[in-house]
RNA sequence: GCCCUCGUAGCUCAGGGGUAGAGCACUCCAUUGGUAAUGGAGAGGUCGACAGUUCGAAUCUGUCCGAGGGCACCA
């Protein structure tokens, strides 16, 4: 006798093991067709896998809108996917497949690289599969079985996989049509419950287990919905995405660009550059308040300073190096040993600390030429950095505000989504266990003290201390590394850097390294995504246009623009012998905020036809309380 | 760095072994038009770079550079 407890409490007994199809079956035949698998105490499981003693259990349904069942769906589509190329190339290898975030992917083994054909073809056979209506078979297998059969069948990848599994690993292998496959499970019972919501995206390369040792194996990622319908808004949704990427948009807004010569160097256009000095000088003006310093330090440094940093030694291959009367000089990767020089001119006494300095630090680093990506990830760029001098009891403090500080720029800009990984010590570390004690429990009270909660990242923390990384969430739901916090106990010592304490001796000061926007470049282009290039007006490169739309108003028109550019806007006159409506159009697309059309009435009246962007109509504005509300409305936060 | 794809006019792209095409932008002419494209004419390219195959290469092959998508990397 087995009892099974459902969700809603009641109980439905069987007089010996009953699969979660034989419980679907028994509550009605609309559930027995819906249902994919079977929930177990918690665990899922397979349909038809008998359940042979008393359990909670829950049917699991397309209904459920968890991530469960798109988990098995995508699981499900990964196999098919496998069958589907192992059925066109039987020579093929298959290797892993799992779910992933929105889909799938399947690593395969070959000597022909894929084709799109191929992709189109797999995607065919894959639909065609689904109709079939393969059932999918659980089966348990001896180890030494199963390595036998997939190396027998020439799946190399397959028999590594199980030979270095745990000895006490169940070894499970599920069946569809032809094919078999070692997999964990659990599995949707047939083929078509998978449906027909599921595309192929892309070709990749992938190493075999993520090593760059390893073959490169060739990946397949696809994705797939519970409906058409739920396809096609994940469809749309990339899309939308793509429409703002900033690469794109930086060069229809005429922001940026890039070329062969300086590969991942930007080179900055007028509105681009207006754009970024707005980030730059808003950052400093708040950094200013918070109580920071700032300075400038030289961008190419002798060898020897990288060589006393350990940066010579941890860091070469990502440095620019360049040599000039014998001796060897390198671009700075980092600001950090330029500002220990600074903290080091003059005798510091304890009462200089805390020490907050600060530099818009143009660093270059050699990144991989496949880690390229627009501005987001850049071989010259600028740090908001800054270096905290303080003793250690002043961590606390200085984090609190450091994160304090964070979080209300953050805000300035729209992202509340913020999230704070705590990286504790790693293998390879400098300074003891008990410094490393103090240095984790002192950054960990003072979040916590903060009032912010944080996830463990073990393990990943700098060689010179332990570290918070911010990773705020944009407007479509992407996630960005931006704010670092690092606890230094090293560098101070190793570059020689000490204050005058109360006791009128030496002591070395603990360093904090820290950024907010993290690199200007960066920053940029998640605001140019975020915002979809519709910037407020605070940070619009070109704030308004003035569009004469008679030439009778042309000198109105430039009396408009002087007014308006002796308030602080930014902004042009568009005295083009043009029509108004080319000039709205244009201008809209070029996501200018404000239109300001004059005519022969404005002329007359001397008020002003104010246009916003987004907007239908227009408003007639006094000149002079157009442009109060319009400065207004342009002051920089916090301001 | 590795795998796949791509590189044609300022931009978006078509074409493809016999020395190049569209739309928009640009220049000129006409038009002074009230809120998302006025009409006409003209000019514009060493087809990413370098080799090779060929009577002939933008087209085929190779190498390199760059870009896009992934993987690896991101102290």
């Amino acid at each position: 006798m087995v009892a099974l407890t459902l969700p809603d409490g009641s109980v439905r007994e069987f007089d010996g093991a009953a699969s979660g199809a034989d419980l679907a079956a028994d509550i009605g035949p609309g559930l027995a067709k819906a249902a994919l698998a079977v929930r177990v105490d918690g665990n899922l499981w397979d349909l038809h896998r008998p359940i042979e003693t008393d359990a909670a259990v829950a049917i699991v349904t397309l209904k459920d809108d968890d991530e469960t069942v798109l988990n098995l769906l995508r699981h499900d589509a990964a196999h098919i996917l496998a069958e589907a190329a192992k059925e066109l190339w039987p020579d093929i290898q298959v290797t892993i497949g799992p779910s992933i975030e929105n889909g799938f992917y399947y690593d395969f083994s070959r000597a022909e690289p894929f084709t799109p054909d191929d992709l189109d073809a797999m995607e065919k056979r894959m639909h065609e599969i689904v109709n079939r209506d393969e059932k999918l078979e659980r089966d348990v297998w001896e180890r030494s079985k199963a390595i036998d059969y997939f190396k027998g069948i020439g799946e190399h990848y397959k028999a590594e996989l199980i030979s270095d599994l745990p000895g006490d690993e169940v070894i499970t292998v599920y069946t569809q049509g032809d094919f078999t496959d070692l997999c964990l499970g659990p599995h949707l019972p047939s083929t078509k419950k998978l449906g027909h919501a599921f595309k192929l995206m892309k070709l990749a390369g992938a190493y075999w287990r993520g090593k760059s040792d390893n073959e490169m194996l060739q990946r397949v990622y696809g994705t797939a919905w519970r409906s058409e319908k739920e396809l096609n808004a994940y469809l749309l949704r990339i899309e939308e995405a793509e429409k703002r990427d900033h690469r794109k948009l930086g060069k229809e807004m005429d922001l940026f660009h890039f070329q062969e010569e300086a590969a991942g160097m930007a080179f900055w256009h007028p509105k681009g550059w207006t754009l970024y000095r707005s980030l730059e000088n808003y950052m400093r003006l708040r950094l200013d308040t918070a109580g920071y310093v700032e300075i400038k330090t030289p961008q190419l440094v002798d060898r020897m300073l990288w060589e006393a940093s350990g940066h010579w030694e941890k860091y070469r291959e990502h440095m620019y190096i360049s040599e000039f009367e014998d001796r060897v000089y390198a671009l700075k990767p980092m600001n950090c040993p330029c500002h220990v020089q600074v903290f080091r001119q003059g005798l510091k006494s304890y009462r200089d600390l805390p020490l907050r300095m600060a530099e818009f630090g143009s660093c270059h680093r050699y990144e991989p030429s496949g880690a390229l990506h627009g501005l987001m990830r850049v071989r010259g760029f600028v740090q908001d950095d800054a270096h905290i001098f303080c003793r250690e009891d002043q961590i606390a403090s200085e984090t609190k505000d450091f994160c304090d500080l964070l979080m209300s720029v953050y805000k300035d800009f729209g992202f509340t989504d913020v999230a704070i990984k705590f990286s504790d010590r790693p293998e390879v570390r400098a300074g003891t266990d008990e410094v490393w004690d103090q240095a984790e429990s002192a950054l960990k009270d003072a979040v916590i003290a903060a009032g912010y909660e944080f996830e463990l990242n073990p393990g990943d923390g700098a060689f010179y201390g332990p570290k918070l990384d911010f990773v705020l969430t944009d407007a479509i739901g992407r996630e960005w590394q931006c704010g670092t916090l690092q606890a230094d106990f090293v560098l101070p010592e190793r570059l020689g850097a000490s204050y005058i304490g109360e006791d009128s001796q030496k002591h070395t000061p603990v360093m904090l390294h820290r950024a907010i926007l993290g690199s200007l470049e960066r920053f940029t282009g998640i605001l140019i995504e975020e915002y979809a290039g519709k910037f407020p007006l605070w940070l619009a490169p070109q704030q308004f246009v003035v569009c004469a739309i008679v030439s009778d108003a042309d000198d109105f028109a430039l009396e408009v623009q002087a007014k308006m550019k002796a308030a602080g806007l930014r902004g042009d006159v568009d005295l083009r012998n043009e029509k108004i409506n080319l000039k709205v159009r244009e201008h809209s697309l070029a996501k200018v905020p404000v239109i300001v059309a004059v005519g022969r009435q404005e002329v007359e009246s001397g008020k002003v036809a104010v246009r916003r962007l987004g907007e239908k109509g227009q408003q007639i504005l006094d000149l002079d309380d157009a442009i109060a509300s319009l400065v207004e409305e342009s002051r920089i936060p916090g301001t």
